[in-house]
DNA sequence: TCATGAACCCACCATAAGGTAACCACCCAC
DNA sequence: GTGGGTGGTTACCTTATGGTGGGTTCATGA
């Protein structure tokens, strides 16, 4: 993510926290709700194992989502989910995701990335 | 920009034309008004002649900006404005950038990415 | 006449982002 | 005791993106 260290605005910064490939796709899938990794990546399609790691890792680092592993008793069960501010960066994102449907994608199938579940 | 071809949804396919690394500065410094080349150029500190003119190129085709070249008489006179279609990203990009200002540079200056001008 | 500015284009290059594939430790079911 | 699932890691490899440094055309200014 070449994770710059001056930014002249916000957006410029908002646009290096979200701009991976595939971390939108992420906030969105896990904007429904707590996923497990196994999850995740059934839940997004074409998104690779290694990738997956290490934008979560990103995320994570960022503040976006949160991680956590219990090994309860038998298996290890990593959950991961929005922090507080992953849900407003997922507020914050709603009117692009909605620009882009009305502009980009103007009458194809798509799903909806509201704000709140 | 690897313009993708299949989007899962409408984030998905804004973050492919902003994604790019001087994308939304470039939004941002036309939002003033119109803007010709070498203004755009020495208002966006580090950013190449090259990178400019491809970055601008792909707003060009995505249509967010508009490209008027006037040869008045004498010297070329190349023009950069947003169409509609960029006032309208630029305002959805608001909330994003208001996200951005907000949580990520709390506090150092950073400019206002308003809307309309 | 030479230099300078505008607005590029072009060839090449460096790096970072993303992809492939293999491997690992752990446990469970068969 | 072998295979499968979970949740990864590691080592490469490829591609896309952005950067460097030149060249170009036309016009203006000294």
């Amino acid at each position: 993510m070449t994770r710059r260290d001056t930014y002249v605005c916000g957006i410029d910064a908002a646009i290096d926290v979200v701009g991976g490939k595939w971390k939108v796709l992420i906030l969105w899938a896990l904007n429904d709700g707590p996923c497990r990794f196994g999850e995740l990546r059934r839940g997004i399609p074409g998104v690779t194992e290694k990738v997956l790691t290490s934008h979560l890792r990103e995320l994570e680092s960022d503040g976006i989502v949160f991680r956590e592993e219990a090994v309860e008793g038998a298996v290890r069960r990593v959950t991961y989910a929005l922090t507080p501010l992953g849900v407003s960066l997922n507020a914050a994102l709603a009117p692009l995701g909605a620009w882009g449907r009305e502009h980009l994608l103007n009458g194809r199938a798509s799903h909806d990335h509201a704000a709140a579940s």
